[in-house]
RNA sequence: GGAGAGGUGGCAGAGUGGUCGAAUGCGCCGCACUCGAAAUGCGGUAUACGGGCAACCGUAUCGAGGGUUCGAAUCCCUCCCUCUCCGCCA
């Protein structure tokens, strides 16, 4: 969510920076909606005021036994309220006008983040590692993943695409490397370990700005009303409405009934980013001399609804996978500071595990909604001859704060200020085992396991078909 | 799932229709006393929005939303959450 003050002060700027994002300009329409919100705000205020002073003097009148005072004062009163609910409903709608408006803009980028249209135009900050020299040619994970215990068939048997069954010592490795991240995290980096719902409520998605724009994006559990609700909400439809003419009007109309229950249903989290930093959400925090730093290892559950076609082979894009977060709460001045920091963090997971990757400054064209600024980490995959995503790590400044009105004191100050956050993958297990498969593959179809997970395999170096 | 109790400031806790943004205590900040500290005394101590150069003023907020009323922390309705007991359960 933007400041609606600065974007007073500077509307200009404002719609420049949105304009990087290909967004056209709104901040005309912004100011007009809070004018009249305001004005009427104003309003509104006034008449409370003037029915306030006049109810407490008729406190007084009564105390002092003057009933015909106070009569003639509630006579009064009753003529300034008789104005105030046209004001009232002009605040309420001017105010959510302004909130649908807002809560649909991108945040502005940062002024070191490069112009763009899409990811041809992301800048390669740096590259790691050394490409392995094959001397036989590397194969796709998704095909030599089946002989090792990576059962596409059966995950799609039980739940459809995107589903996979992992199995043995593939099942073995992958828990490894979330194990092995997530110690990482904890204690080298000073993350505290996390473990959160993966269901969470409309506030906390929207909070992380994952509401209302990508409903579509995430699963969400259906709670049924009770069935008095629904029933209440049929007479009301037939009492104002009238009856359906025929069977199947009424049948038609039961259908489009509402029967989910908003306040109960929760989010499949797409990410636990939306657990952690939703976790301080409302509160004020003392005065962030440290960051808070949280990580935790979850399942993740996205219906990737705009991919269609996209990945479909293999492990790459599921609708459930698992994932080592870090999330960090921080004062604004650090933010910047911390975000290269938690870069560093997920960059040493690829580099324990020795896997090559580049990492990439988003152009604007291609950061997420809530980024002011973000790095991908791309993990070199020999069988596909490409980099694919494995980490992203994005900045959103204060826009997350403001959603969810997440503040802090900073020290000596009397006033409050809003809490930068930060999230970052370190990293996506998924992908890190295909990235581990393809990388660590042998001619003859095994993978050997690197060296830094032996502790966590118990004996196994080597997946065999 | 059933029965009961409850949700008030940083914390504890009073307040059951009026001058209550809210007693009192603790905590915290400042001042006084002191060589210094403790103890004591005095004063201060929520958040957001709007207006004002500012001092300051106005409005809202007592779990959330709605209602009654001239006026609601207080009465009514709905929901959420916490606690206790019973039942069920990984």
């Amino acid at each position: 969510m933007h400041d609606i003050a600065f974007i007073r002060t500077n509307p200009e700027a404002f719609d420049a920076a949105l304009a990087r994002r290909g967004a056209a300009p709104v901040a005309a329409k912004i100011l007009e909606l809070d004018a009249a919100r305001r004005d009427a705000a104003t309003r509104v205020q006034q008449a409370q005021s003037r029915r306030n002073d006049a109810s407490k003097a008729i406190g007084q009148a009564m105390g002092q036994g003057d009933k015909a005072k106070a009569e003639a004062l509630k006579a009064e009163v009753a003529e300034i309220k008789a104005a105030m609910p046209a004001w009232e409903e002009a605040e309420k709608h001017a105010n959510e006008a302004l909130t649908s408006l807002l809560e649909q803009l991108p945040n502005t980028p940062a002024s070191d983040v490069p112009d763009g249209a899409d990811e041809n135009d992301n800048v390669e900050v740096h590259s790691w590692g050394t490409k392995r020299k094959f001397d036989f040619e590397p194969k796709e994970h998704a095909d030599i993943g089946p002989a090792l215990g990576m059962d596409f068939e059966t995950g799609t048997k039980l739940s459809g695409a995107r589903f996979t069954f992992l199995r043995g010592d593939m099942a073995r490795l992958h828990r490894a490397l979330a194990q092995f991240m997530l110690d990482r995290q904890t204690r080298e980096n000073g993350y505290t370990e996390c473990n959160p719902p993966v269901l969470v409520n409309d506030d906390a998605m929207y909070g992380t700005d994952k509401l209302p724009k990508f409903a579509e994006d995430s699963f969400k559990t259906s709670v049924r009303k009770p069935n008095d609700e629904v029933y209440e909400d049929l007479m009301e439809h037939i009492s104002t409405q009238g009856w359906p003419a025929t069977q199947d009007g009424y049948w038609e109309l039961v259908e489009n009934l509402k029967w989910e229950d908003p306040a109960n249903r929760r989010w499949l989290i797409p990410t636990s980013e939306v657990s952690l930093t939703a976790s301080v959400a409302g509160e004020i925090l003392p005065d962030l001399a440290e960051p808070i730093r949280m990580t935790a290892h979850t399942l993740c559950f996205r219906s990737e609804a705009g991919s269609a076609g996209k990945d479909t082979r293999g492990f790459i894009r599921q609708h459930q996978f698992e994932k080592v977060e870090l999330v960090s709460i921080c004062r604004p001045e650090e933010s910047e500071e911390e975000h290269e920091r938690m870069t560093r963090c997920a960059e040493g997971i690829l580099e324990a595990l020795e896997l090559p990757y580049r990492k990439v400054l988003l152009c604007t064209g291609d950061m997420g909604f809530g980024a002011r600024k973000t790095y991908d980490l791309e993990v070199w995959l020999p069988g596909q001859g490409a980099y694919r995503e494995i980490s992203s790590c994005s900045n959103t400044g204060d826009f997350q704060a403001r959603r969810m009105n997440t503040r802090y004191r900073p020290e000596g100050e009397k006033k409050t200020a809003f809490v930068h956050t930060l999230n970052g993958s370190g990293l996506a297990v998924g992908r890190t085992l295909v990235a581990v498969m393809e990388n660590y593959q042998q001619a003859d179809g095994s993978v050997t396991v690197p060296e830094v997970l032996a502790p966590y395999m118990g004996g196994v170096t080597r997946l065999e078909p």
